[in-house]
DNA sequence: GCGCTTATCGCAC
DNA sequence: GTGCGATAAGCGC
């Protein structure tokens, strides 16, 4: 359900929001850029995503370029769906939900 | 190169 | 204090 985000996972959407369209992060990055060593505790606040259309969850993909999961689901039809979505913004992935232009892939999170 | 297991971090119960 | 989660990295084969 949707809990309140507390400040770590505030600094996730905030990182996330950091992340220009076009491009995504992978949950090592987005750590990094808060100070997070470990993906999980990213995913837990991207699974609690209160923020689910405000916050580009979609944004946020697997060390190994893969698009992981979202809006809770590990995988499914959603992914295919956002997966169109990210063409869109120049993001290509197959059809296995790998990314094709690991070029879309940022580095590190922008710092403001 | 691919697959499985362990380690790691934060949050909720 | 224990368990869960949208992972990451390491080791073995």
């Amino acid at each position: 359900m949707e809990r309140e985000p507390t400040e770590f996972e505030s600094s996730v959407y905030e990182a996330l929001c950091r992340v220009p369209a076009g491009k995504v992060v992978t949950y090592k990055i987005l750590g990094d850029a808060i100070g997070c060593g470990s993906g999980r505790a990213i995913g837990n606040a991207m699974r609690n995503n209160p923020y689910a259309p405000e916050v580009p969850c979609h944004r946020v993909i697997l060390s190994n370029h893969k698009i992981g999961g979202f809006m809770g689901d590990v995988i499914g039809d959603k992914i295919e769906k956002k997966r169109d979505l990210l063409e869109k913004e120049g993001v290509n992935f197959d059809d296995e939900g790998n990314l094709l232009d690991a070029n879309c892939l940022l580095a590190s999170v922008p710092s403001e």
